[in-house]
DNA sequence: ATGGCGCGTCAAACGCGA
């Protein structure tokens, strides 16, 4: 089984190549983020018409995320439970059944917290926390579970092709590469890493600057895997493809393969 | 050092992203 994360910019602003894109690469499972659409405005027939199922969590203008898989999805949850005073739509799980097995599937758009020292980076640090108690009640569950999404994190300077210009970033600030080492040290492994310890893997390019020519990637797109999905992990990767079209995403999407 | 781009927004600049 195959599951991709891909934050697209938009999902109306991407729907040809979001089409074009499920249509050859035919994954199993796809999370997206920023689909910037209320539920009734997602173009979910185009996806159906090539075999999906949708479960959306939307709102309008920002953010919101979405699951799409070529089997019934079920027990679908929206919103990260911790903070009912949370109004932004950035996360959605469901449970996807294959004919021996299940696995649960989380979409998530972590804030990016931009600018620290803003009450931006607070909400930010206040989502990773509550993410990370989250992680350990489904931890409890002893299932397998793949927590794939935006997660605005650069774990190490090996994410990022110029690690020293993001030092003052959101995205690189102790506070978010902490977050990140906590989640690893509930027991969950980062797919990529696993397969791909090397430097080099990214899947965002900023539009600006000829960020994609000189291929100035960062490295914030991940699935973590709780220990009974990472027993069936035999691979992962980026697919850069997306990202070199026309009117593209400023992220591609990374896929992992599940013995499942 | 800064901005350089793109999306969505009751429609023209602006918020936001990373």
């Amino acid at each position: 089984m195959r599951i991709a994360t891909w934050n697209i910019n938009g999902v109306k602003a991407r729907i040809a190549q979001l089409e074009g894109w499920l249509a050859s690469a035919r994954p199993d499972v796809v999370c997206l983020q920023e689909i910037k659409s209320v539920d009734e405005g997602f173009p979910a027939s185009p996806l159906e018409a090539l075999g999906y199922h949708v479960a959306t969590h939307g709102q309008k203008g920002f953010n919101g995320v979405a699951i799409l898989s070529l089997t019934p999805l079920e027990d679908v949850k929206r919103g990260l439970p911790g903070d009912d005073e949370d109004v932004q739509s950035r996360y959605i799980e469901a449970l996807v059944q294959t004919p021996t097995s299940m696995v649960r599937v989380a979409s998530i758009y972590l804030p990016n917290g931009n600018p620290i020292g803003t009450d931006k980076f607070a909400y930010k640090c206040r989502w990773m926390d509550r993410l990370h108690r989250h992680m350990q009640s489904l931890l409890a569950l002893e299932e397998p579970f793949v927590m794939a999404g935006d997660y605005n994190i650069i774990p190490e300077p090996i994410d990022a092709k110029q690690p020293e210009l993001w030092v003052e970033d959101a995205l690189f600030q102790p506070e978010s590469r902490t977050a990140w080492r906590r989640f690893l040290a509930l027991g969950l492994t980062d797919a990529i890493r696993a397969c791909q310890p090397g430097p080099g893997v990214y899947s965002f390019w900023d539009y600006q600057a000829g960020a994609w020519q000189k291929n100035n990637g960062i490295r914030i797109d991940h699935h973590l895997l709780s220990p009974q999905a990472a027993d069936r992990l035999v691979a992962a990767d980026v697919d850069k493809g997306p990202r070199g079209t026309e009117k593209p995403s400023d992220h591609t999407p990374v896929w992992i393969e599940l013995d499942i």
